[in-house]
Order: structure tokens, then sequence, then C-alpha cells
DNA sequence: CTAACGTATCAGTGGATAATGATATGACAG
DNA sequence: CTGTCATATCATTATCCACTGATACGTTAG
């Protein structure tokens, strides 16, 4: 592929940033865990933050960068807000990852050593 | 934690961290460039600079990051190093992710306007 | 050896962001 | 209306991170 290949496709004003946007959401160990407890169930603010002992207004921020990175939806239910996951495929990409981790866990985890 | 301890026990603390990592690694514009750049070829870091148009030693930083996440593998020829994406799973990752883009592409879009 | 080149690292700077406590908004009970 | 609860937002702080220019390291050429 040439450079200019890469301009044309990949480069589209802000597909990049729509990429980076999304793996952004996925990219902290508190999403992570507020992920986890949405893959089974529907699940309101105060459920999710004893689940995961985070705090409320903690909660609250991640799951509004979670709304915005398209990972989750809401809907209100009287004085609640459930949340779920935005996608079926959200919960793929993470299990995902997982088995590649299995595969490349040695690169990931000696991160100091990575001499040829 | 060895990579053993890692595949036998992905749902231990540190699991959460490492998944984090790997999508941190994903989830910066330039390194989602250097990976599209790496896609199709083996390339050297010079090679990348030109493709990306960013400046040396941020490249090179950047490909410390992906290599420590596991993304990508380098291997040493002369003067040369030469890099390419440690599995084929992540550029599926990257297609996976657009493809989910690509259903919640509103949501991620309207970044500010969530109401219910 | 010396020079030139490819790559990595360092120091400094500006900007983003996660966590927290306080507070605001909004809905229900009585 | 009033108080209470669920959730969201604000202000602050500390931390992290991307980028840049300068420089160090290692390899090849001559």
């Amino acid at each position: 592929m040439t450079a200019q290949n890469i301009q044309d496709n990949l480069s589209a004003p802000d597909t990049l940033e729509l990429r980076a946007k999304l793996f952004r959401g996925l990219s902290d160990p508190s999403r992570l865990t507020i992920l986890d407890a949405l893959v089974s169930d529907e699940r309101n603010v105060q459920e999710i933050v004893g689940h995961t002992g985070l705090g409320q207004p903690n909660v609250s921020n991640h799951l509004r960068c979670l709304l915005e990175c398209g990972l989750v939806s809401r809907r209100s239910k009287g004085r609640f807000v459930r949340y779920r996951l935005a996608d079926r495929r959200v919960a793929d990409l993470i299990r995902d990852a997982d088995q590649l981790l299995a595969s490349t866990a040695n690169g990931v985890d000696a991160c100091q050593s990575y001499t040829d």
C-alpha cells in the first residue's frame, strides 16, 4: 500500500479520531469494570457503584464517557437510569482483546525489556 | 506475573490493567496511523515517519508504546529496525471497531448531546 | 578510525483526564 | 409543598501523556 492509499482510505477527516475515541473508552480499568458489570445485565448507577466500588460521581463520569464513545446506552426508569451495552459487539471486542492478550501476554508483561 | 499466570487467570485484578493497556495502545490517532502503515507491510522507523508525517522521536516513542502493549513486534536488520503487527488479530480488532462504529456512529459523533 | 546515518532516549512543556467532595437537578413519597 | 433519593455536574488536584528539540547510542561505509 502506498502513502497515497493510506491518505485516501484511512485518513478520512476523523475516522482515526473516532476509532481512537472508541478505544479510549475501553482503555481505562474503571470503565472496563463498569462494562463487565453490564455484560450480563442492565443496571442502574447505584448498582454499578455497588458492583465496582467506585465513587458515584466517578461512575457517572465514566458512564458519560462510555455513552459518548457509543459503548453503552441508557434509558430512564423513574428516578433510576438504567445502562446496558450499546451493542453485543462491545462484549465481543473485549473478548477478542482477551484472546489476543493470551497470545501476546509475554510482550505485554515484559514491558521494559523488549530488546531484539 | 508471568504469562502463564495471565493465561490461567483472566479475571485476576491485573487482567483489567492488561486489557486497559492493550486498548490504550489503540486509543491514540497517531498510533492508529502507525498501525495502519503496518497493516500491509513490515516497515522501518524512517518509512513510518514518512508515511505518517510524525516526528521521528514521536514515532519511536509510539512504537515503544505499541511494543509494550503487544501490538507490534520488531526485529533489527542492520542499522534499521523493522516493525510489523504482532498478530493478525490486531488488524481484526481495528476492523471490528470500525464495524461497530458504523453502527453506533451517531452516538459517537453526537458526543455532547445525549439526553434521553 | 572517522563520518554519516538510523534509532532511541532525555528534558521540558502544554494539555488532557481520573478521582474526589460539594452541589445542583430531577423525580417520587407522603 | 417538603423531604428524600438517584443521578449529574462542578471545581479542584494530581497524574499522565503527547509532542518537540537536543542528544546519545549503535551500525555501516569509506
